[in-house]
DNA sequence: ACTATTTCCTGGATGC
DNA sequence: TGCATCCAGGAAATAG
C-alpha cells in the first residue's frame, strides 16, 4: 500500500530512469476505472512530450512534461503534467518492449530510448490523470514541510478520531494507515482520541513523530507489506521497524502489553493500550 | 462545514 | 482439492 515514503521512493527511482526521455506514443486499456479523464485526452497530453522531472506530491507521482516539436505536432499545446496515483496495488515499471505485458496493465508509454513505461494495477484503485491548464496541486499540506505552528490548528475543533484526521488528505497529504499508526504509537496517543482533545504538548510530539517516521521510512525505501517494490523492483525495509502496524496480539516492544487492533473509519488501527492514552 | 458510512476492485488467506 | 467467504484500504460518493 504505497503511502508517502513508498511513493517518494518510487518517484526518485523513476526520475533516475526516465528523466529526459521522450514519450512517443501511448496505449491505454479499456477499463475506465484508472482513468480520470477520457483516454484520448490523456494520450494526447502525453504524446510527443519530454519528461523534464518526476516528483511526488502527497501520494501522487507527478511527471512534468515539455512539448517536443515534431512534424506532426507544431508544439502549440501547453506543457502538461501526468499525475499517477498508485492506489493500493498500482505499479509503474520501466522495461524493454519484449517484456511480457503483465496482467492488469492499463497503460503503456513508448519512450524514445526504446524502453516502455507501464502502469499495472490489479485492483484498479489507482488513477491516471493529466493537468493541462494549471499546475497540479494536491490538497493538504506536505507532512515533511509543515511546521508546528501550522500543524496544531489542523486539529482544532475536530471531533473525529485523530487516526481519521491523519488519514484525511485535505489536512496532511501522504500519510496513510501504516504511518498514522506508527506515528501515534511514537507520540503515545490512542488512535480513537478525538483530535480536538489533544493538547499542544502531545500535538508537538505527534508532529515530530510523523516527520521522524516518514524520514526513517524513506531512508529504508518504504515498507514492503503486500507486494510493494520500488522502481527497480526492490523491496523496502521499513516493515522491519513497525512497532504496532500488523502486530496485533504481539507484545509491545516497550512494555510487552498485547498490541490491540480496532477498526476506525473502516481501517485497521493498531496500538498499545498501555503506552498510548 | 463536518463526520460517518458505503462503495469500488482482485488476489491471497482461511475455513469447511 | 475445491469452493465460498473474508479481508486488505485510498479516496470518492453518499447520507446524515
Amino acid at each position: 500500500m504505497p503511502e508517502l515514503p513508498e511513493v517518494e521512493t518510487i518517484a526518485r527511482g523513476l526520475a533516475k530512469r526516465v528523466t529526459g526521455d521522450v514519450i512517443e506514443s501511448v496505449w491505454l486499456g479499456q477499463k475506465k476505472e484508472p482513468l480520470k479523464s477520457p483516454a484520448s485526452q490523456i494520450a494526447a497530453a502525453l504524446e510527443h512530450t519530454r519528461i523534464r522531472q518526476v516528483h511526488r506530491m502527497g501520494k501522487h507521482i507527478v511527471f512534468d512534461l515539455e512539448n517536443v516539436r515534431t512534424s506532426k505536432s507544431n508544439g502549440r499545446k501547453p506543457n502538461a503534467q501526468w499525475i499517477v496515483h498508485l492506489g493500493m496495488t498500482g505499479r509503474l515499471q520501466v522495461c524493454d518492449p519484449e517484456t511480457e505485458i503483465a496482467k492488469h496493465t492499463h497503460a503503456v508509454l513508448k519512450l524514445s530510448s526504446g524502453r516502455e513505461l507501464r502502469f499495472v494495477d490489479p485492483r484498479r484503485f489507482g488513477r491516471l490523470s493529466v493537468a493541462t491548464k494549471t499546475e497540479f496541486d494536491a490538497t493538504g499540506i506536505e507532512p515533511l514541510e509543515i511546521d508546528l505552528a501550522r500543524f496544531i490548528p489542523l486539529f482544532r475543533g475536530r471531533k473525529t478520531p485523530i487516526k481519521s484526521a491523519l488519514l484525511n488528505q485535505k489536512l496532511l497529504r501522504g500519510v496513510g494507515n501504516i504511518y498514522a499508526d506508527e506515528s501515534l504509537f511514537r507520540s503515545g496517543i490512542r488512535p480513537k482520541r478525538r483530535a480536538a482533545t489533544i493538547n499542544r504538548d502531545k500535538l508537538a510530539k505527534l508532529h515530530s513523530a510523523i516527520q521522524e517516521v516518514l524520514k526513517e521510512a524513506i531512508a529504508l525505501g518504504g515498507s514492503s507489506v503486500s507486494d510493494y517494490v520500488n522502481a527497480d523492483g526492490e523491496e523496502g525495509f521499513f516493515q522491519l521497524q513497525h512497532r504496532v502496524y500488523g502486530r496485533e496480539a504481539e507484545p509491545c516492544l516497550v512494555c510487552k502489553t498485547r498490541i490491540k487492533r480496532v477498526v476506525i473509519a473502516g481501517r485497521s488501527s493498531h496500538y498499545c493500550p498501555k503506552c498510548q492514552k
